[in-house]
DNA sequence: ATGGTTGCAAAAGATTTGCACCGGA
DNA sequence: TCCGGTGCAAATCTTTTGCAACCAT
């Protein structure tokens, strides 16, 4: 954690950008939730707990700016509002295919990436230069079927 | 195409709803646009241009009955606002890959299932019912690259 | 006349922005 | 002092909803 919040301060600090208090507390929630998925309004009233007088606004900002960086990476569930969830040594660059419950709405991660075929199909038949890719499996969940 | 329609009509009827003028209308824009990702503002105006007092609820009403019969299906790209497609017994029950240009938006398409192992895996070792999926590949196309 | 359908306007909900103020180098 | 960072409120943008009018059966 004390490593990884230099790292972000030393990226950061490429981009004339500081980290901040304020966005210190939105990391160590993204940091103690790397197994969540918070919306951004989650992030912010776990970070009021710490710093009770933060605005939801800065929040929104601190998220893109990690995001511009690759300190954090938004998912979108198709249920109208982003997820949120930091980025480190252990899962950069790692794609995660996301299974989602419609019943209970519960989210289950596979993170292997067993994509690589497809993807080379992709970048030889369409000559396409693949960046990323993201994988939603829906359905129902042990518990709900 | 006018067997599709007399078919969206009977779906309907089932259900006790009514393909009426609005609707029709709908269904042709989507029709003419079967190759295209229409965003409800997009099918709006192009309504318009056929029943220009329209009104743009309508619109979103008839997608969403739409949708429910799974007359259209919708899909998301991440740039906050739906997309719109019509399914007709020729793309039924196929699963769109989307490849999608992150520098001109282009949209390209691999209709293809090839990610029947993976669902194997994931109903297999999760006991998880598998209903749908969605993937999508974000790069640079052969024109942007 | 009955009940689904519609247009309009207002509401809702997530996110962004304008702006004045603040606070550390 | 200076300039990025911040909170607040207002604005934005897509989508939804309340409601009275409408239309076909």
């Amino acid at each position: 954690m004390q490593n990884y919040i230099k790292d972000v301060e030393k990226t950061l600090k490429n981009g004339d950008f500081k980290l901040t208090h304020r966005r210190k507390a939105v990391l160590g929630v993204l940091w103690d939730n790397k197994d969540k998925h918070l919306s951004a309004e989650e992030v912010y009233n776990l970070v009021k707990e710490k710093e009770p007088d933060v605005g939801l606004a800065t929040v929104y900002r601190t998220l893109e700016l990690f995001s511009g960086f690759g300190i954090v990476c938004s998912m979108d569930f198709g249920d109208g509002r982003m997820r949120y969830e930091c980025i480190d040594s252990k899962n950069e660059g790692h794609h995660h295919h996301h299974i989602i419950c419609l019943k209970c709405g519960k989210i289950l991660e596979m993170a292997e990436d067993l994509l690589d075929d497809l993807e080379a199909r992709v970048s030889r038949e369409l000559s396409f230069k693949v960046l990323d890719h993201q994988l939603k499996i829906f359905g129902h969940c042990s518990e709900c079927k």
